[in-house]
DNA sequence: TCAATATATGAATATCAAATCATATGTATT
DNA sequence: AATACATATGATTTGATATTCATATATTGA
């Protein structure tokens, strides 16, 4: 079944690295490398996710010689911002989908 | 692995079908039966969505006879808001992370 | 108490996404 | 041109999540 632009959304926004990702890119423009450091995520794994957040929009590249910088795209902050603060308030009460059946 | 809070949140309100409950929702207090006939998901896959937007908070249950209402938690509504902002600006855009490979 | 209605639950299955691995591509440096 | 470095890609394996199905529970009304 093809999915809606929400669902479309919150795939690509929805995984543990890729908000990481995103929550380091809104600080400053990085390299994969300097990604792949910070965040402790093997290179290839990362790619695949920059790769995801860059078909979203959610991104930008630009080649550095041979690095590329990746930097966040504005238009995604203002969700970010309210994220955050939401986990920063509730993150406490927050249960996977499966548990205390 | 175990998750974190970030990701806890992204899977649960990570999912077509919980994100447009919670879009009905945030309009006013649905029986089961109700959200089950508006968004034409069978009533006992929306029972287990709905078991985890409540495990997460995202909504409150009351019983009225034999119907239970659900209700959206007012914390939540600070999210819906900007990310419904970001669908209708940028939807279009959204791939998913598969495809263009 | 019995039947009807509304909802929840657990287990089994099907579907989809993430991680890994091996390798390819592209750029810079010598 | 050859090597090294940085990153991307495709295929495969692995793991997680959604759906379905059969059934249980709870409430109401006859």
């Amino acid at each position: 079944m093809a999915k809606n632009p929400e669902a479309l959304f919150l795939t690509a926004v929805g995984d543990r690295h890729r908000m990481r990702i995103l929550n380091l890119l809104i600080e400053k423009p990085m390299s994969v490398k300097t990604l792949s450091k910070s965040l402790k995520i093997e290179q290839s794994n990362l790619s695949h996710h920059l790769k995801c957040l860059f078909d979203c929009k959610f991104v930008d590249v630009n080649v550095k010689g041979r690095n590329r910088m990746y930097s966040i795209n504005p238009s995604i902050k203002k969700i970010i911002a309210p994220f955050n603060s939401y986990i920063r308030d509730y993150g406490a009460y927050l249960k996977t989908c499966k548990e205390s059946s």
